[in-house]
DNA sequence: GTCCTTGCAAATTCTTTGCAACCTC
DNA sequence: GAGGTTGCAAAGAATTTGCAAGGAC
C-alpha cells in the first residue's frame, strides 16, 4: 500500500539522518504500528508484535517510542486515566476526541472550522505546529440518561 | 475570597452527595489545590500540603483526586511525557495549550471561537461536555531558528 | 454505633537502565 | 571493525491496595 510505504520511508529517513540503525526489531514495531487504526498503548504495540510472530522484548518497544514519535509516524495522545497512550499519526485522517467519562466510549471528529482556528492562532503566536490533539470529556448521548 | 468559598461548597456538596464524608485530610487538600494557579502532580500536590503544615500522608493525596476530578474542581490535563498532571479549574479562565516539543515551555491561550465550535460540535453529538483541553504541539518561536 | 477514611507498608503497574552479546553499516 | 542495538533482569518511579486504628455523622 501506498501509504505505508511513504511511512516507513520517512521513518528510515529520519533513522538515518540521525546516524541511528534500521534493525528488524524496529521494522517490526512500525510494521505493527501500521496495522493499528486507533489508539494504543506501549503494551498492545508490544502484543501486537508479537502476534506478527515477531519476538522482541518489551524494552525494545519502550526504546523505539520516542524514534516513533520524533520521526512523526505516531504521536501521543492525551491519557485518560490509564497509561500513556499512543496514536498512530500515518494514513488516518485527522481527528479529535470525544472521550465519555461514564463508559469510556471515544468518539472521534473532525472540524474544518476548529483546524482553521488553529492554524490561524499558530500564526498569530508564531507558532510552528507539528500536531495537536484535543478532547472534550463529558457524557455521551446514552450515558446521559443513566447518569446519577 | 468568593471563589474559594464557591468551590468549596461546591466539592462538599459532592462529597455529601456520594454519602462521603468531610474530613480535615480533604479540606487541607483542597486548600492546597487553591493555592495552585497552574498545573500540579500528585506530589506536588501532597508536597504543597505538607508545606502548609498538614500532615498527611501520600496515598490520601492519591485517594482524594477522583474526587476532585468527579467533583470537577480539578481536571486532569494532557500529559506531555511526564506523570499525571493536574489543574485546578476553579477561578481560573479556562484556556488551551502551546506545548513546544524543544524547549518544553507551555503557552496558554483561549480563543471564544474555538470554544463556541466545540460547543455546537456537542450539540451535534448530543455529548454533554464537561470540559476539555485542547493542546497543539510544535516549536516557538524562540526554538524555531535553532532547530535542527 | 456505623461506615467511611487514614496511614503505613507492601504490592502493582508502567517504564527505564546496565551490561554483555549481537548486528548494521 | 566501530558503534548503535538487543534481551534480560534488575532498578526506578508512580500509583494502588489491604488492613487495623481512628474519625465523621
Amino acid at each position: 500500500m501506498k501509504l505505508e510505504k511513504i511511512n516507513s520511508d520517512s521513518f528510515e529517513n529520519y533513522i538515518r539522518s540521525k546516524g541511528l540503525k534500521i534493525t528488524p526489531e524496529r521494522l517490526a514495531i512500525l510494521a505493527a504500528i501500521v496495522t493499528f487504526n486507533g489508539h494504543f498503548n506501549a503494551d498492545e504495540l508490544y502484543a501486537a508484535v508479537l502476534t506478527n510472530g515477531e519476538k522482541i522484548s518489551r524494552a525494545t518497544v519502550y526504546r523505539s517510542l520516542p524514534l516513533f514519535t520524533e520521526s512523526r509516524i505516531i504521536h501521543e495522545t492525551i491519557r485518560c486515566g490509564e497509561k500513556s497512550s499512543y496514536e498512530s499519526a500515518i494514513g488516518i485522517a485527522h481527528h479529535d476526541h470525544l472521550l465519555c467519562l461514564k463508559c469510556g466510549k471515544v468518539l472521534e471528529f473532525m472540524n474544518h472550522e476548529i483546524e482553521r482556528l488553529q492554524d490561524e492562532l499558530c500564526k498569530k503566536y508564531q507558532f510552528e505546529s507539528v500536531d495537536h490533539s484535543m478532547s472534550i470529556r463529558g457524557y455521551c448521548k446514552s450515558c446521559q440518561k443513566t447518569n446519577d
